[in-house]
This record gives C-alpha cells, structure tokens and sequence, in this order.
DNA sequence: AGTTGCATTGCGTATTACGCATTGTTGAAT
DNA sequence: ATTCAACAATGCGTAATACGCAATGCAACT
C-alpha cells in the first residue's frame, strides 16, 4: 500500500491490515489533549489526509469517534466508552474493590475513589461520598495530577519499575515544567527531587497530600497489587483537612493499607518487594 | 466478498469496511458476559470463523483483545480500557447536553433549562428560553427549592441512594419547616409525605410540578445519570401551564425522557435501573 | 491409537483500499 | 459583498488485500 517494502518476517501472522492502520488514528486521538483536526490527526498516525478521513467514517458509523459539529475536529465517541467501561467491569481489581468500599467507608467515615492508569494519568473510576464529607468536586474519569495530588503521588511512586515507568517520564516532564511557570513551591520542582518524593512514598506505603492540590483538602492513596507485582489500582480517601487524620500510623492511614494489602492478596500479590 | 451486491445507497459515505466488519467482534465481546471461543465468538458476529481469526490476530496485536493462553478464550484488552479511559477523561455532561438542547427546544417548544447539585441543592447552570414561551424569571446560579419545583424533586428522588442522601436530609428539614411557617399545602409536610413524593417521582422517572413554585407556571426534570450511577445533571423543561403538557405520556415528558435516556447511555450508564 | 471439536493457515480470485487530483465548504481578510 | 485561503470530502483507476474454501495443527476425550 505505502512505503512498506515489508520481508514479511516470519514472526507476522495474517491478520487485518486495515484494522491495524485504523487503530493508530484512535491511539492518536486517546493520547490527544483536546479535539484534532483532520490535517493534524492524519499526520500524528503517518498518513495521508483522505486515507485518515475513510478510516473517521466508519469509525463514525460505529460510534468509535465523533465529531464536533461545529468545527469539524475528531475525537473518540462514545462506543469508546462502552468498550472500556466493558472491560473495567471484568477487572478482577476493580470489582472486589468496589464490593468492599462501602464497609471502608462506614468505619472510616471519609470520601472513597478508585483510581486506575490511563493515558493521562491516574484515572477515577469509581467514588463514593461520604454523608459527613464535604463536597469534594471529584468526577468520575477525572485524571489526577502526579505531584500535586495523594493519588499521583501513588501511582508516580508504585508504578511497576519496568516498562510502564517510560509512561510517567513524559507526564512528570509535562507537570514540572507547569508547575514551574506557576511558580509552585510545594511540590518537586526537579526530577531529582520527584525521585525523593518517590522514595519518601515508598517509604509510607501510601501517597499523601495535605492541601497541595485543593486548600483545605487532604488526602491518602494506597497501593493495590497484582499477581505480576503490578499496580492494578489505588485506594483513594480525602476529606477536609480539618477532620482528616493523615497520620501514618493514624486509624485512617491503617484501614487504607489494611484495605489495600488484603485486596494485594485476593489478587495473588506474594510480599516479595 | 460476501453477498452483498450493494447498491450503494446514497446515503453511504465511503468508509474502511475491514474497519466496520471488524468491531462487531469488539462489540459481541463487549455484551458477552464472560470469554468467547472463537467458533461462537463468530457465529454472534455473523462471520466464519477464518474471517473473524484474521481480525482476532490484528486485534491481539494492538491489545484489544486477549486470548487466555490456557483455553484460548478470546476477551477484551488493556488498549480498550485505554481508549475507554480517555474518553471518560474527556466526557462532560453539561457540555454535552448544552449541545443537544437547541434541537430538544425546537422539538419541544419551551423553555428548558440544565441543572446540576451544588453545595446548597441544584443549581441551575444553563438554560435556554424559548422564543414562544413566557419569560420565566431563572438566572443562573439559581438554587431550586427541594420540594417545591421539578428540579428539586427530580434530585430528591434520584440522588445517589447511599452517601448523598444524607446531603439531603438537612435541607430537606430546612424546607419543610420554612413550607410549614408558610402554611403550605401542595408541599409533604413530613419527611414520611418526602418519602412518598421521592418513589412517586421515581416511579414517573421524572419530577412533575404544576403551579406549585410559581402560579401558572408548570415544570418537568428528568434525571442523567453517569457511568458510576451517579445523578450527573437534570434537564428542566418549564412554562406556562395553559400550554404545558405534563401528561408521563405526554409529547414533552417523552422527549426529555428520550434526551436524558441519551445522554445517560453516551455518559456510559448501562441501563439497569 | 482413534476420534471429535476446535483453532489456525495456504491459496487463488474478486473486492477493496490507496494515492492523486478535484470539488465542496467554511471562515477570515480586503 | 467579494476574494481568498485552508481545510475537508470525494471520484477514479489500479494495485494490494481480504474472503471463502479446504487443508492442517492441536488437544482432549473415548
């Protein structure tokens, strides 16, 4: 078709050509901040601008993609979300996760999430407020920010040593640079001191914040394991930092980790880091 | 190919069929309750199974679909939880329905109107007069009475059923004491009558007012909900009584039933409810 | 071993997707 | 208003591709 000669290497089962070229232009759109235009979608996924626009039809016809009336830009639809929501439901992770927040949050009496990896970052997926609380505005498929929030501190600290930590680089660049224009003095301003921050997580064995992100706000994440030693979620509680105990040996911190390691555990976790 | 002599309709715009035939495996994997054998996998698909293969491997490769490697069961992979994600990161359900009510208003004819829960109770966000309707005196920012306007009634009833409710609880007593100073009688008066006007209003799937909150004027708000079950927006229709028809059955109840049903299941609500 | 029920893979042909160039559309500048 | 520019969308002919069919692998039972 284009500019593969393609040995057609051994290792190269038959599959569907189309359907693979086609998924370059969803992966550009997921990785995307904002709408794209066709010219600028085509060239992020290597193609020709009427090559790119078949592909958008049909992925429009299936609800993979969208696109604004008004303008004309592209982004994923919501067959996207159905996909995903799909496979979230199977998760192992997520679904005891889910079963137990409500006993977690009658004993501790503060807003629960759960938080799994996206493309952006730690992603909500799940909430439960608490009757007491205050209202914290937190959406569902909010994104987390990886310095400045309990969650991100987490997940920038527990997240698998290999491979996915080529994932964080990229995002923490982006968040040092913002939080460097604006002048932030409370959180990491240099690489070397994000690893410091990592190793400090580690060491606590959950992530914290105390009115970083949101003024009077504080929160904690703890870490849940799979069977390959990877981070498969995090348990997330905040609540006003006036009645919210961040200590790490406090009542709250404890039936996090408790949460957290016995979740690790149902999930084949064997303590070995 | 197959048998399909296609005339082409044209209404058809030129797309990638790979692209189209190849997502109703994604999709028969999305409603299939557990991992599929690739003979039936098919089969629901409507393909052979060599066809429904080649799509399975290219699949594979981009890590939409897994195969257990024990059974070689097929299922849904880590890149659709990607693209799931990102568009969950994206959704916005103000802006969404902001959108779609211009067509709604020319549909239905009144004024219509979004709100969302704030700290003090709903709290109207948007809205959108009707060129044939009265002026009704709404500003943004308005915070509806709980029991006394459709809005209000429509987040009594449907509020997330644990946590939130307890949100409620206070204003309610708020409401009914002020309703009770002023006499009122085409309000509950008890939390006991609350309950009743809460599964009423459940049961109609919408909140109905009729010269209650203002003489002469009556109102209807139907419930969206997101992909967690929360109660994300409610869109308000109100005007006139003379010309408001608040019949369940009724044109407009139908269709702002229609638009939050909608919005709902592109919001990821899978309707169980 | 024999058999059954799958998944997977060559092969040849008819169909499809590709690049190129053209036409349609939108929106801004003169 | 008119012109212009930038982008999106679409015919057309050809070369590459996906399809059905049938053969081959690969296990788990009998």
């Amino acid at each position: 078709m284009d500019e593969t000669p393609s040995p057609l290497t051994d290792k190269e089962r038959a599959g569907i050509q189309s359907v693979e070229v086609g998924f370059a232009l969803l992966d550009v759109l997921a990785h995307a901040p904002a709408p794209l235009m066709l010219r600028d979608l085509a060239a992020s996924a290597k193609m020709s601008a009427a090559k790119a626009h078949r592909y958008l039809v049909s992925f429009q016809r299936l609800g993979l993609v969208v696109q604004d009336t008004a303008n004309t830009r592209y982004e994923l639809g919501p067959a996207t979300l159905r996909l995903g929501l799909s496979t979230l439901s199977r998760l192992d992770a997520v679904k005891m996760a889910r079963e137990r927040l409500p006993a977690l949050m009658e004993e501790v009496g503060h807003t629960l999430a759960l938080a799994v990896w996206g493309n952006r970052g730690p992603t909500i997926v799940h909430w439960q407020e608490s009757p007491l609380a205050v209202s914290v505005n937190l959406r569902l498929g909010d994104v987390m920010p990886l310095l400045s929030s309990a969650t991100g501190r987490c997940f920038t600290a527990f997240l698998a040593p290999v491979g996915q930590l080529d994932k964080l680089t990229p995002l923490l660049k982006e968040e040092l640079a913002l939080a460097h224009k604006l002048g932030r003095t409370d959180v990491p301003a240099t690489l070397a001191a994000v690893r410091s921050l990592q190793t400090e997580t580690r060491q606590q064995g959950l992530g914290r914040v105390k009115n970083v992100l949101l003024p009077g706000i504080s929160g904690l994440c703890a870490p849940v394991f799979d069977a390959d030693q990877h981070l498969a979620l995090g348990v997330v509680a905040l609540g006003s930092s006036a009645s919210f105990d961040t200590a790490l040996d406090g009542a709250l911190a404890q039936a996090l980790l408790r949460m957290s390691c016995q979740l690790s555990q149902d999930l084949g976790h064997s303590h070995s880091a």
